[in-house]
RNA sequence: UGGGUCAUCGCCAAGCGGUAAGGCACAGGACUUUGACUCCUGCAUUCGCUGGUUCGAAUCCAGCUGGCCCAGCCA
């Protein structure tokens, strides 16, 4: 076996280690813990693929819990989607698929328990007083009116909240804790506020809800969760994450450790500006091949493979961070360059006319799918004396170190035969319409010619049979001179060129039958996918995944 | 005189007191029926700064600087 090079653990494959081997937990639970709210982005994607992996690396069990505590901003619409992202990423959750809404009637018994320690009250401020009361940053918070009632009234209260008496907004469920605690998380945070609203899951029963910070600790703990995996942002509830599970009186409480959200270069992630993008429509739905959300990266091309090797790449820490999008390109070439059928396609077409081939003679060529690996097998193509070309393999004046089409050149026509320029024809405008060439049967391919070289090689499609497809090709949506976003009015800078959409592209025709999703070299001009949307049997629609490099620079 | 947290190459990121891994990007070169791929080569005398401890510090200590997060009845 080849040596695998040994990477590193992760800070925290080291806590785990570290917990494991003082015998904190003695199985790892993790979870990926979605609000089902909106769709899931490649940032989702990096929590996702570590828990799970994580969950697999230790022999241990990965938990998809939706975390839907907040009937207000929830739909099924979103469940549906973020189960059918997940699972494409590889991930098998159908045995151990959580909703939290599930564990209401154990939050409630939790409250009741904190109320009977003295340790939660009801509080009758408003809104607008509880903000007041909780101070800012820099000064402490002074304490409600409401803190001291009794136990009994406290319960009597609590339950009656739960019977719908209160209207929303009146009173809460508070935590007796700090108010003049550093940690804002810490000053009597509410627990449970009421609001009449129909859940997806539960539907009428409640009408009150936990919130997050005391929602979230139960839900982990009730899983037999050890670690609780999430972002920076919630360091700052850790204490209070901690202060729930204890004072609930878990016995084997799950450890919250937090890590660094994937921040991309160049590309739009708020959703905020996505939905501005999507309302002028700029882009065409959150799946636009252009943003990162997972139904957007799976309509462009890329791979579940793709992604996990790139958050492979990326690795994890706590240093804020925002990764290369070349490193995601990277990833898709990567995992495509072998798997995929090479194709020949012609994105921006000239004919080439070969006048010394046999005039009206088509030959069948058999040409391997992809050359470096032959379990791809073979498929035929069609070669005539017509057929389309790139229109930038040829050039009338060529540059220094041009070595493709150019009047007296030979090159090689890629899969077929030696063919040389002999001139041209220009429109009235002096653009070139067609060019001519001739051919030397010595030297198809496969034949084992190699009595000379060329240092150029094309790619071609027969006129007669080609295929007419749609191609897109993207940049970066935003721009990446001005910035992403205008300093002035926090608008986006968008680029004109994100979209360029190539309707005169001719392709092999083998390719007719391409179905959505599948995705192909387009030799020299990068991957290409299949758009799931905007295809149909008569009009193919190809989203370019990646462009490949290149080395050649014209003015060098 | 709020709390939390981070700081190692353009971008990620190892390193955990013994003298700066790796990947992406980039630059040269070889090879080539894709100017792709592949293969070589190069790319931090230095780890935000300043002191201190030590035979020895990116790693320990002190002070400073800078970034990010927190004042939803959101998650």
């Amino acid at each position: 076996m080849a040596e695998e090079t040994m990477i590193s653990k992760n800070f925290i494959e080291q806590e785990i280690d570290k917990d494991l081997r003082e015998g904190v937990y003695d199985k790892v639970v993790t979870r990926f813990p979605p609000e089902p709210n909106g769709y899931l982005h490649i940032g989702h994607a990096k929590s996702i693929l570590l828990n799970y992996g994580l969950a697999k690396e230790y022999g241990g069990t990965f938990h998809l819990r939706f975390d839907d505590t907040n009937p207000t901003k929830e739909k099924t619409e979103f469940v549906d989607s973020i189960k059918r992202d997940v699972a494409w990423l590889g991930v098998d959750f159908e045995e151990e698929l959580y909703f939290a809404s599930d564990y209401f009637d154990k939050m409630y018994e939790a409250a009741v328990t904190l109320i009977k320690k003295g340790k939660a009250y009801v509080c009758d401020l408003t809104p607008e007083e509880i903000r007041e009361y909780r101070g800012t940053l820099t000064q402490p918070g002074k304490d409600s009116p409401y803190r001291n009632r009794t136990v009994e009234e406290n319960l009597d209260l609590f339950e009656r909240m739960k019977n719908g008496e209160f209207e929303d907004g009146s009173k809460v469920l508070r935590a007796k804790i700090d108010m003049s605690a550093g940690n804002i998380n810490m000053r009597d945070p509410i627990l449970y506020r009421i609001a009449r609203m129909s859940h997806h899951n539960t539907g009428d029963n409640w009408c009150i809800y936990p919130m997050y910070d005391f929602a979230h600790p139960i839900e982990d703990a009730v899983e037999g969760i050890s670690h609780s995996i999430c972002t920076l942002e919630f360091e700052d509830h850790r204490p209070l994450y901690e202060w729930v599970v204890r004072e609930v009186g878990f016995e084997r409480p799950p450890r919250q450790i937090e890590f660094a959200k994937l921040y991309l270069t160049n590309v739009v992630t708020g959703k905020r500006y996505i939905k501005k993008l999507v309302e002028d429509g700029i882009v065409d739905g959150w799946d636009d091949p252009r943003l990162v959300s997972i139904s957007a990266l799976r309509r462009r091309g890329f791979t579940p493979e793709s992604i996990k090797m790139f958050m492979e790449l990326s690795g994890v820490s706590k240093a804020q961070s925002s990764s290369d999008y070349a490193m995601l390109e990277y990833c898709i070439r990567e995992d495509l360059k072998l798997k995929r059928p090479r194709m020949m396609a012609v994105l921006d077409p000239i004919k080439l006319v070969i006048d010394n081939y046999p005039q009206g003679q088509t030959e069948q060529l058999s040409v391997a799918n992809n050359m470096e690996n032959p379990e791809l097998g073979e498929r035929m193509v069609p070669f005539s004396g017509e057929l389309y070309i790139n229109r930038d393999d040829f050039m009338i004046e060529p540059p220094k170190k041009y070595f493709r089409l150019f009047p007296g050149n030979e090159v090689r026509l890629m899969n077929a035969y030696f063919v040389t320029c002999t001139g041209y024809e220009t429109d009235e405008d002096g653009n070139v319409t067609v060019v001519h060439a001739d051919y030397d049967p010595e030297t198809k391919s496969g034949s084992g010619f190699n009595a000379r070289k060329v240092k150029g090689t094309i790619h071609w499609v027969n006129a007669d049979t080609a295929v007419k497809a749609e191609v897109r090709l993207y940049e970066n949506i935003v721009d990446e001179e001005k910035g992403v976003y205008n300093k002035e009015d926090g608008s986006l800078n968008i680029n004109p060129d994100s979209l360029k959409v190539l309707t005169e592209c001719y392709l092999e025709p083998a390719l007719k039958d391409a179905k959505p999703y599948d995705s192909f070299q387009f030799v020299r001009q990068g991957f290409f996918c299949v758009d799931n949307k905007d295809s149909t049997s008569e009009h193919l629609v190809f989203n370019r995944i990646v462009s490949l490099k290149s080395s050649y620079k014209p003015n060098k």
